[in-house]
RNA sequence: CGCGGAGUAGAGCAGUUUGGUAGCUCGUCGGGCUCAUAACCCGGAGGUCGUAGGUUCAAAUCCUACCUCCGCAA
């Protein structure tokens, strides 16, 4: 088939990957413009765009898709399909109607739980068991076309955001090659979402980092294993910014909540419900991300002490 | 030229201001104690101090350049 995909970043490289090796014609793809990243504020391009540019397929940047002449560039393209996986930008209602198949989005949850920008994070962070990806057909509004496909996959309790994250985007080619399959053959039935179930998954932003430690040591681990590995939880230990990279739950534990239980061999923190948690691996800034135990040794922590 | 931190033993750190024999905690190895131990006691091994130059009688320490890693901001 005819083939535009539309997709930025690491997520959605597997999909791409899919599209070529099922031998679909990718006639383009578009993503978002290189952006200034990390130290020293060198452009970057975007994950999806190196790889298209292996398989020298044309790649289209706009910054944005209403004011270029995208529009334009894609009815001279004519795709009969326009395949959208975290592309990053609204697509005005002009492109959705111009393929003969419409648009299809993979995303990164069940339908219609946690629509929006950050499903994978939000579902760890609500302590979710269970998510998976669903492909739809796009509407004009945010997440809310009819779905085609799903296909489940369990939440462990240690289970990472990053970890739910790389097993999701390889589910989200399988999903989307197999809408592609039933969408040629005619077999797909669409279906309508409920509204009133569903729920918005925004952006993530720093504000979310610090933990506290009066909540559950359920909550705090759900933090941790959510904003891991960006933008991380974090911890206020002697005026000192600490991110906690992972934690696991022990059980009861005697200290107010945010005081070191144990330190020395494990670094274990009592939180609001009694219960406490180990933190297993953090990082100082300026430091690289290390076993609790090992910052230990040069950096010691009193028993007693209060996280805040 | 976005702002800032860091590189010292297998690991994590101190020492650098004020140049003068390389330190701490842990691990590791050997021995001891013990019914026993992840506990305790004694002893040992292990480091071209990121790289290359420079200053000096003498550089981990001062100067210059470079490499690598990390935090913030975007």
């Amino acid at each position: 088939m005819n083939i535009v995909f539309m997709g930025t970043p690491d997520f959605s490289v597997p999909c791409l990957k899919r599209l070529i090796d099922d031998g679909h014609n990718v006639q383009a793809v578009f993503t978002q413009p290189d952006r200034p990243k990390g130290r020293g504020n060198h452009l970057a391009p975007p994950p999806v765009k190196e790889l298209a540019l292996q398989h020298g397929i044309p790649v289209y940047q706009p910054e944005k898709l209403r004011k270029s002449d995208a529009l334009e560039i894609l009815k001279e393209i004519s795709p009969q399909l326009i395949i959208v996986v975290a592309y990053g930008q609204i697509l005005p209602q002009s492109i959705i109607e111009l393929p003969q198949y419409g648009c299809i989005n993979i995303h990164a949850s069940l339908l219609p739980r946690y629509r929006g920008a950050a499903p994978i994070q939000w579902c760890v962070l609500n302590g979710e068991k269970k998510s998976g990806v669903t492909s739809m057909q796009m509407d004009a509004g945010l997440d809310t076309g009819d779905m085609l496909l799903s296909a489940e996959c369990e939440i462990g309790e240690n289970d990472t955001a990053e970890d739910l994250h790389d097993r999701l985007s390889v589910l989200g080619a399988e999903v989307m090659s197999k809408t592609i399959d039933l969408l040629e053959k005619g077999g797909l039935n669409p279906v309508k979402q409920d509204d009133s179930l569903s729920n918005y998954a925004p952006m993530l932003t720093k504000e979310l980092c610090p933990i506290d430690w009066s909540e559950p040591a359920q909550q705090v681990h759900n933090k941790v294993r959510g904003l891991y590995s960006w933008p991380c939880a974090t911890a206020e230990l002697d005026g000192r910014t600490i991110k906690i990279h992972k934690t696991q739950l022990c059980g009861k534990v005697n200290g107010k909540a945010g005081q070191v239980v144990e330190s020395g061999k494990k670094l274990i923190v009592a939180c609001g419900d009694g219960q406490g948690v180990e933190i297993v691996t953090l990082q100082a800034q300026g430091k690289k991300a290390m076993s609790a135990q090992d910052y230990m040794r040069g950096n010691p922590i009193e028993k007693g002490k209060s996280f805040s």
